[in-house]
DNA sequence: GTATATATACATTCATGAATGTATGTCTAT
DNA sequence: ATAGACATACATTCATGAATGTATATATAC
């Protein structure tokens, strides 16, 4: 063909993210050539060549649509230590990301790449980096955010924040895995907030949650 | 080379699914041909599509070897109704696993494969229909199990059994799935005691759980 | 007990296809 | 006119699966 605005540009750049997420959570990605994604998009490699460096970049920016919104989103709870809720908005933020996943079809696809139909080798070098520091980065905050609650006296003085910390990922993550492994099994949406008011409350009052 | 005795064949069977755990533990399962086994084991493909019929089936033998012993489990406690204390099974069942996994390298590495290191796409068929059949077996089980607690009134009476059973599930295969990813970011076998007795605490006390 | 036949446990070779990366061609906004 | 936005063509690199070769274990006949 030939050259386009480049407006159109990006809206090919963003059509070969589409059709990608699309692909790549059908057949996986080790299965699914450039040619697959191209012609699913009613382009050729060319195409993807121009915008993309190979396949794993093509990932990685694909990944960077969802996964750059939801690294900022315990941002504002940190950044504002004055806050009056910190529990409840842990448990917000939580329960945004779990109801996201739910009702927003990208972050669905994107995320049940992400879980189940990629694999985290060397290969994948920037996305497994970018993974590793938001594991990081929000294990720092959901720390901070539980140690403000217990200075509020939310939470008991005696709270092992770390247990809390961990708990939390696992419960998050675990559900997130395991309703995108079979969506039918539970309501998830339905559920995410009871579920996360029994973390919230066990946190309160269960001695296993104590020092050390 | 020439026929070997029926025992050492067996043992070249056992060396191909060593390898292949450690091999795909390294590369991840896409990235790795029949060669790079072969090669890892001394071997040539020659032996392994004598012993396999392709990659798929070398998987799903690898996996097999310790999905098999884990799925059997909760059987015996289910089996036995007359069992005193239901919950402290299931709670030990569950610290088993996650002890099992700090502890034994073999299930570590194929569980590393099973949550990072592979895609659970169609082609996959047999390994996702028993991860399927596991998992409906395992919820099974475990309602039961909570079912019998709280008629010995280990659990309150109003207990959202299936609530709890999402929970756990999520507790459990996010806690193996984090710690895979990052064994350095947390103890798991120090911890898992903690974090399980939370669970039991939570069921027993936290309204949450209660239904609807 | 020994000879023979056959199935077994691999190694080696070959043909095929698929995926990749690059190089080049083409058309069009500006 | 030229650089941008693709399409097309080509060479190369694996990975696969099947076909074939080979030497030995095991069973059977005698």
């Amino acid at each position: 063909m030939a050259r386009k605005t480049k407006e159109e540009s990006l809206e090919t750049r963003s059509l070969i993210l589409d059709t990608a997420e699309r692909v790549f959570a059908e057949q996986g990605v080790a299965r699914t050539s450039l040619a697959d994604i191209a012609t699913a998009a009613g382009l050729t490699r060319g195409a993807i060549y121009w915008h993309f460096k190979n396949k794993v970049d093509v990932f990685t920016a694909m990944v960077d649509r969802v996964s750059l919104p939801i690294e900022t989103l315990f941002a504002d709870v940190v950044d504002n230590p004055q806050h009056p809720d910190p529990l409840g908005e842990l448990r917000a933020a939580c329960l945004s990301i779990l109801q996201s996943l739910v009702r927003n079809e990208q972050r669905r696809r994107v995320f049940d790449v992400l879980y189940h139909k990629c694999e985290l080798t060397d290969d994948m070098g920037p996305v497994m980096q970018r993974q590793e520091e938001c594991l990081i980065d929000c294990t720092d905050r959901i720390r901070r955010i539980l140690l403000r609650a217990v200075e509020l006296g939310q939470l008991p003085a005696g709270l092992n924040i770390a247990r809390a910390d961990i708990m939390l990922h696992a419960l998050v993550s675990g559900l997130m895995g395991n309703w995108l492994f079979s969506p039918d099994s539970f309501d998830l949406e339905g559920e995410a907030g009871n579920l996360l008011d029994g973390y919230c409350e066990m946190l309160k009052s269960c001695p296993a949650m104590l020092r050390p």
